[in-house]
DNA sequence: TGGTAAGACTACTGGTGAGTAGGTAAGGCG
DNA sequence: CGCCTTACCTACTCACCAGTAGTCTTACCA
């Protein structure tokens, strides 16, 4: 998690405007993390950027314009902190392995952009909420390919592309829903909560009541299953 | 979904106290779903109610009590919906199966009350969060006790408490999710999406992609699984 | 048929916050 | 060293909205 600097008393130093401008992000995502769009004041926000209003408006336009950014940068650093977790060449199940401990990786890091993208983006109407549909559409629509790509390899008849939409909304889901859960608990270290999902949607409670598990192949042992 | 009445001109007619909330509170929760709570308006809420402001205070109190007001019945009817539907005699995987369909049955015919509930009750913060936090809580519960008593039926060890309601936790989240897209997909009907569910997290992509799945017990047919 | 209390309204206040006008320091470059 | 550009500030305007004061009106009962 950044470290805000503390707020000033004086003027600020001069810096160069992109220096400023990551600043002014930091803040904005801390800010609108745990207030929410409409809560969240610009003043607040450039105060605990260490600047003053008007610095705001120059560099990042509106309120609105300033949380678009937010969104985008966050759901950019997000999809990409999976993306590159993931292996295309390996097979399905080590694929979604790989995606979820990714995804809970960088939640656990980045429990301000989660709380901005997953809660506040999507609560707001208008072109928020559209932005941030689209990055989640995009992760539903790999989950969907990767599922529709298993049942390649069985000899099932190929499953209807919507059902496999559905399938991949509630795993997107599950993972979100999972990850706000492991805010609230945050006792447990990102693999075990991560693992605790692969087995649940791979595996099924049917099979996990009867004592069957998931376990990641032993190979590859340089990730270790804890974080 | 209610038909709110039109936007009134005149004076409005004299009704029963009791009546005149309902109506309050039914415009509340379709504002409050559309606009969230801060974007949302008393001034709009009395329009869409067809009355003046002053009425708004005199009946419900503040704007927060209002809102708090609206978690509350809303949350209250749904559990009420999900418990009717579910029978304690039954197996788990039975159980789950009602309460999964009594949920989505319950979304599919109350969306503005599922959007408060779900995005603008949590994404506030204080009190209401807190509210619908109890209301989440209460659910994860009442899955996490399926689990365990699941777990009895088996040979299996035990699983500890921390894991069921994680577990739960998935599931819940999944359930909401799969809601949220459902909303966005609404063709299919509350049926098949609530089975796919049941599959998804009973069987599990691999059993899934096997070609397994999971399907109602035929007797009690005067259940059809379709809405 | 008139009295009255609950139901309803118009028209205001006060506070808050988005966005701006106009002015001040600080580094660079001749 | 003086000039200009870029970074930065204080101090405002204006709109919107929660909440209220004071007044009118209608249904009901005696």
């Amino acid at each position: 998690m950044h470290a805000e600097q503390p707020v000033r008393s004086g003027r600020a130093k001069r810096l160069p405007r992109a220096v400023r401008e990551r600043q002014i992000m930091d803040a904005a995502v801390d800010v609108f993390s745990r207030l929410g769009f409409h809560a969240a004041s610009m003043d607040e926000i450039s105060e605990v950027a260490g600047i003053s209003k008007p610095m705001l408006y120059a560099y990042l336009g509106s309120k609105e314009e300033l949380f678009a950014t937010c969104i985008r940068r966050e759901a950019t650093r997000m999809m990409e902190a999976i993306a590159t977790g993931v292996e295309a060449e390996e097979p399905p199940d080590v694929q979604l392995w790989s995606g979820l401990r990714a995804f809970f990786g960088f939640v656990g890091e980045n429990r301000a952009s989660w709380q901005v993208l997953h809660r506040q983006a999507s609560s707001q109407g208008g072109p928020f909420a559209e932005e941030l549909a689209d990055m989640r559409g995009r992760a539903i629509g790999l989950v969907a390919a990767l599922l529709v790509h298993s049942s390649d390899f069985s000899n099932v008849p190929r499953a209807g592309d919507k059902e496999a939409e559905s399938l991949a909304a509630a795993l997107v889901g599950a993972g979100e829903s999972l990850a706000d859960w492991w805010l609230d608990n945050p006792q447990e270290p990102a693999g075990v909560v991560a693992a605790r999902l692969m087995n649940l949607v791979w595996m099924g409670f049917g099979d996990l009541v009867a004592g069957d598990v998931w376990h990641p192949p032993s190979r590859r042992a340089e990730r270790s299953p804890e974080d």
